[in-house]
RNA sequence: UAAGACGGCCGGACAGUCGCGCCAUAGCUUGGACUAUGGUGAGGAAAGUCCGGGCAUCAGGGGAACAAGGCACCGGAUAACGUCCGGCUGGGGCAACCCAAGGGAAAGUGCCACAGAAAAUAACUGCCUGUCUAUAAGAUGGGCAAGGUUGAAAAGGCGAGGUAAGAGCUCACCGCGGUGGUGGCAACAUCAUUGGUCAAGGUAAACCCUGUCUGAUGCAAGACCAAGUUAGGAGCAUCAAGGUGUAUCUUUUUUAAGAUGCAAACCAGAUGAUAAGAGGCGUUCUCCCCUUACUCCAGAGGUGGGUCGCAAUGAGCUUUGAUAGCAAUAUCAAGCCCAGAUGAAUGGCUGUCGGUUUGAGCUUACUCAAAUUACAGAACCCGGCUUAUAGGCUGUCUUAUUUG
RNA sequence: GCGGGUAUAGCUCAGGGGUAGAGCGCAACCUUGCCAAGGUUGAUGUCGUGGGUUCAAAUCCCAUUGCCCGCU
């Protein structure tokens, strides 16, 4: 699975829009992305807000995240998703293995919500269909 | 030893492992969000954006007046500065040393609450005295500016003489001003002499005056490439008659095609020329020089694609050396090349050694354990200022005490 | 990256050198059988923070902190 990063402002108001699942340290969104399925890939991109604090801050948080998300996302991501993550005020206070292990949780939860979402598209297609 | 004053410097180190940006080279399924190897990768403030520049655009340059704003003891340094260095004056400290927007209040205007007779023109109260009425006292004329509960501030201070009462009215000392000498580039210091019509408070971080400086906008400047969109209006003359438009006619496939005419308007083109006019760096005027006719206004669309600017030649850097200077700094020599992203690289984890604090063992040392290890992240680039900052190293000096 | 504004009572805002104010809210009392409305009275500020100028600063000057806005 190759991972990209996302860079466009509209994909992040998509995925603020779709999905959302929050655990402690991180907020993860997500929304579908057609063209990267077609490339067998998923792209991630990452925010730190002013309130979490001054630069350095909010640098040192989006490090943390690109460091988890480059140990989680090839293996849980989903082709063709947009994952958009969040940092929270305690990010770069948490242990490091601790946050892992929470994006890994953050990531798996939101899959599942994507695949219902979509298993109910086909079934309410089928529908139409007869 | 204790307390203090003023500087200078550092801003954890090393190793392992998994990764990231940029550059170079090589490779490939040959142009890409690829792979490999090598190199390289945050600060003293990168911050605040408070000053000064470079650079870019407004075509370039000069002059006058006005406006707006900055600065303001003297000299020097500098590309420049509101910065820095050295001095002067005033104030603070026993001292080392520190602090100061520190020109002008006899150019003018304004303001000075409360209190106070009065906040600047004088008046009021008061002191002395002549005349009249006359018990006290009052009325009126003259002289005077010492005293008058206040206040931040009251028309030099203090003492003596002097007088009817007083008064720089006179004198001594101090202060203040003028002139001259000496020292200094100067601010200023000092000495001499002279001034009593000594000039009538404060406030200029109130307006202002004087001197001096400043064109505006900021790399989201700006240049090029690609893609896309478009109602309208304004701005010379001439030509030709292409497109479009419009009118008429013909054909018949009558929602079309062709022909001819017109050139008022629009689009596009060519030519001409200097007369007038328009635009061109805060405003008005002016001079030189130049430029434009596809320029300006307005409207529409879009939410921003790529390359350059932009990282190795610079007001560049250095625990280097020499010379000049008290110093800021300058000159010369030697050596060096040092981040360049754009949803934005410089990180995650582990170990060892450090620093600090606390606790324990405990005679300082030393050992062990725990906690802690600042402020903070380049975004066009430099010189400053300001603000934040754990902890540490180091130099010079002052005062006090003790010992030799 | 560049530029601007603002901070005053619990809230919304005046005041631009001389004793800090208004409206709403709050408290007490009056009115009513009770409540509301109404009336009377009262309390409430380190004027965001730190320096400076001045006799005197919310006000003038400098620095700083928070919040808000614009340019694209």
């Amino acid at each position: 699975m190759k991972v990209f990063i996302l860079k466009k402002r509209k994909y992040f108001i998509e995925a603020a829009k779709e999905f959302k699942v929050v655990v402690n340290g991180i907020v993860l969104q997500a929304a579908l992305n057609l063209s990267a399925a077609q490339q067998n890939a998923c792209f991630v991109g990452y925010t730190a807000t002013k309130k979490l604090g001054k630069a350095h801050i909010r640098n040192r948080t989006k490090r943390r995240l690109r460091a988890a998300a480059a140990l989680v996302l090839p293996e849980k991501g989903l082709a063709g998703v947009n994952y958009v993550l969040i940092g929270r005020h305690n990010t770069t206070t948490l242990d490091f293995s601790y946050l892992t292990k929470k994006l890994k949780e953050a990531v798996e939860a939101i899959n599942l919500q994507i695949i219902e979402r979509e298993q109910k598209n086909d079934q309410a297609d089928n529908d139409k269909n007869d």
